[in-house]
DNA sequence: GTAAAAATCGACACCGTGTAGACTTTCTGG
DNA sequence: CCAGAAAGTCTACACGGTGTCGATTTTTAC
């Protein structure tokens, strides 16, 4: 089994079973945008990867490591990008680049989040993967909130309680704006944004 | 096929496919419970209700339809009950009740609410039902919204798309919570009551 | 150029689904 | 009360998807 390459990055080579590994994800979100993910079978994705299920299995053990590599691979873009993104001291305004960004985020990778969100439930390490990422949100927002002067605490009331909500609203607003239209979206960022900044006290 | 029992009320004495429907849907409530909805196999429901695989097709044609039965069956107990709860006036009031009803709900239908949630994407059936609910609650909140001076209207920023963010941020984060405690779910509405007050501006 | 490692294939066993047909139990009306 | 119909139940089967295995071919490394 490939995978797991945690140090060696520039071995030799890359191997054939790089390309395919690949051309396994890729197929995996195509069939996943309009199949889903109960009727995409695994048959589906060795087809378009041009082999066979038995190859597949080479490679990964089940449908469920397929998606899971899929959205390790979405989820690391986006914490790459996270990391790499100004922060600004104004609370306004990094409220409003933050969603800004999240827009950015769900018109790229709306299919992949979606399923992350959906298999959460089901599948142990995407549940994982996807609370790790909505930590760092809600982190992200609790700082904000704190600088713009709430109350700093766990207290029901106090900002980091308060920012969990936001995020679960974020999430789940986007959720279901993402499946619709880009407007859509603009619109429901809008709409969160004003609650985000109703919430830190901010409408002077 | 049994079911679809409109205006038949009373007709004879109780079928006794009656009482083994019931026994199917309590049944799978409770294999849902812990075993989830993957797991959970037909048989495993029909032997759970004392009869065979054979024998649940009859009342059933499918698992899935089994679990739409299922989240039917709660979602009427809570249309049922949100009609019969008395309406307040005072916005304050409105939303502190709004928030006690709906931790009982979640106290009480947690598991197949949170059933319905994720199985709303893949089975249509319970999609339709469960956003119709929601469209109940969102009307709730933008009615208590305007009363509390909030622009009404459809744009991002009136009442009725802050009606829906509120919604959702509420589904979600008793989603979450109800999964933990009694005591995290407690908590968290008194944080979603909180967020709801500051975005109606009730905070003075 | 060759041997080990990587990749691929086809066949197989397993399990869950849904259907069919025969059989038994329960109701209903004369 | 009893016969025919309706309701309920069972066993057996066919199908489709999963995951495994051993044999085979291709790629890589020295």
């Amino acid at each position: 089994m490939p995978s797991h390459h945690p140090a060696r990055s520039r071995r030799s080579t890359e191997r054939k079973g790089d390309l395919r590994e690949r051309a396994i994800l890729d197929t995996c979100e195509a069939l996943l945008a309009h199949k889903g993910y109960n009727a995409m079978t695994v048959g589906d994705i060795a087809q378009g990867a041009g082999i066979t299920r038995g190859a597949l299995y080479f490679y990964f053990g089940s449908k469920q490591e397929v998606v899971v590599a899929l959205v390790a691979r979405t989820v690391e873009q986006l914490w790459e990008r996270s990391r790499t993104t100004a922060q600004t001291d104004e609370p306004r305004q990094a409220i409003a680049e933050a969603m800004q960004r999240t827009v950015e985020l769900w018109n790229e990778h709306g299919l992949v989040m979606r399923t992350a969100i959906d298999l959460s439930l089901t599948v142990p390490e995407i549940g994982e993967l996807w609370s790790h990422t909505a930590d760092l949100f809600i982190t992200a927002i609790t700082a904000v909130l704190e600088r713009a002067g709430i109350q700093a605490g766990t207290e029901p009331e106090q900002a980091s309680a308060m920012a969990r909500a936001l995020c679960w609203m974020i999430e789940r607003t986007f959720y279901h704006a993402s499946q619709e239209s880009r407007e859509t979206l603009q619109e429901a960022s809008a709409t969160c944004e004003h609650l985000w900044l109703i919430s830190a006290g901010l409408t002077t």
